[in-house]
DNA sequence: GCCAGCATACTCGGATAGATTATGTCCGAGTTAGTTTGG
DNA sequence: CCAAACTAACTCGGACATAATCTATCCGAGTATGCTGGC
């Protein structure tokens, strides 16, 4: 899985601290962790066609959630980076073997895919039950001064 | 992930319908689904690596169950050919941003790397709970006829 | 002093290289089966 | 006729190319800001 989802997961969070309606430049969340700008830049475009982000071109401008924290799921964050696709995907490798009928859809009917498949799926329902809500609360509650400090860290940073 | 999940699987599954004891080459297994023989060969070595098979070399030679079907999991297959890692590997970006430590171990403090690990551990818990012999089981209830036919396809192998 | 126009610097956005991994191919070491030859 | 040694063919095993994807970088289109000049 790419990197990226954890790039795109920190800066989320971090999204959800600073004052509501600003923007965050993709620079400036690159400097925090010290990550690639460009690159990350790539990613947070991604998130962006995908509606967890919302952009803001020109000076003034960056990024910022697309919509309230309560409605982003990690599983949105990770399909927007990593793309709909389930990590295994069915082959169908039983059509071209004996007795294999290219009209019979064994992504459905082969049990090897559907065991498979219903562990995609419970990896995909525990992402969705956790909402950027969710962390920015738990991360609130242990580390208490974390808001504070990443809202100074925005503003106060180093040129 | 790789497309060899899913051959190697069938492979196995394969395996559990040929007589105690005989093994198959990968030529074989090969053309059972019109699969590249030496890079499935490939992937059959790591499962005999993992102990998943146990390969025979020399004529008469080729691959078995390395153990009773009842003792593999699908989860043994993945591990055997994808490797042990999870497929979301935190980097820790934590460590390189502002107070950020590097003695801290962010694998287990960070709070996006717990919901990743856990939702990690969802879907292997759900391979786990199926093993090959599971999966020999359903088939052959709701396909009946599938170990005789494989059984003597693997017999009658078009020269 | 105030307002309109303009130049400017800064942002995202997509197009363009490089590195790593997955995929596919090739040839050699080792082993078993069949064959042959001598007793 | 029997047994032992030998030949030969077949198998896995790992080393060697190729393709796709992930990672990283560069430059252009567009915009809000601040300045400038005129009224």
């Amino acid at each position: 899985m790419s990197e990226g989802v954890e790039w795109a997961l920190h800066c989320c969070l971090n999204l959800t601290w600073v004052e509501e309606g600003e923007a965050v430049t993709a620079t400036k969340l690159a400097r925090f962790y010290g990550l690639p700008r460009d690159y990350l830049n790539k990613q947070l475009q991604a998130l962006s066609r995908a509606g967890v982000m919302s952009s803001v071109p020109g000076p003034r401008g960056g990024f910022r959630l697309g919509r309230s924290a309560e409605a982003i799921t990690v599983l949105d964050v990770v399909v927007a980076i990593e793309g709909p696709e389930p990590a295994f995907l069915c082959d169908q490798i039983l059509a071209a073997g004996p007795g294999g009928s290219s009209a019979v859809d064994y992504v459905e009917s082969c049990l090897i895919s559907q065991t498979m498949r219903t562990a995609d799926l419970a990896w995909r329902r525990e992402l969705a039950s956790r909402t950027i809500a969710d962390l920015k609360a738990s991360v609130e509650q242990r580390y208490p001064h974390t808001p504070q400090r990443t809202r100074d860290w925005f503003l106060n940073l180093p040129a």
